[in-house]
DNA sequence: TACGGAACTC
DNA sequence: GAGTTCCGTA
């Protein structure tokens, strides 16, 4: 781990409040991207699906065993890829996910738009502070920070 | 494998 | 509104 990543990893935990799922008042269900958040926090799905690559990108190791645990949790026994993926597609215009190409089973999360759903107080797009969040992401402080330790740097 | 329309459900 | 199911297309 980088310098900053080991600071934010003993001192602070990664704040629920990035995506919890309350925050979405009209539907009382689980969303699928706040499903792919917590299976990426936890590291014993790290064989099934993990971070990697740029900041961001996941890739899902084992399609079949992800689309499993997504039917256990909806009640959907017959869920398989085919379908979550449909489902992660309808993600590419509402901008909180796109696909990254040629790399198989690999998407990326758009963080800010993620932060934004929750939080759309913040407006980060029209905040000074998010240009200089800009300014230090572009800088190599934090080369080797997941994107939630990076969204946890930004708010420090 | 990956995409996106269409009908359907909750 | 957020998927689920099904499917034609590349």
């Amino acid at each position: 781990d980088c310098y900053l990543c080991s600071i934010v990893h003993s001192g602070f935990a990664f704040p629920d409040w990035a995506y919890k799922p309350e925050s979405s008042p009209g539907s009382r269900q689980i969303q699928l991207w706040h499903f792919i958040l917590e299976l990426l926090q936890k590291e014993e799905y790290q064989g099934v699906i993990a971070w990697q690559g740029d900041y961001g990108e996941f890739v899902i190791k084992d399609p079949d065993e992800v689309a499993r645990l997504w039917g256990l949790r909806k009640c959907k026994p017959h869920m398989n890829y085919d379908k979550l993926s449909r489902a992660l597609r309808y993600y590419y215009n509402k901008r909180i996910l796109h696909k990254t190409k040629g790399k198989r089973f690999t998407y990326k999360f758009n963080f800010s738009k993620v932060v934004l759903i929750n939080y759309p107080i913040l407006d980060m797009a029209n905040s000074p502070f998010f240009l200089a969040q800009n300014h230090f992401n572009g800088g190599s402080a934090a080369p080797d920070c997941s994107p939630e330790v990076r969204l946890q740097i930004q708010y420090m």
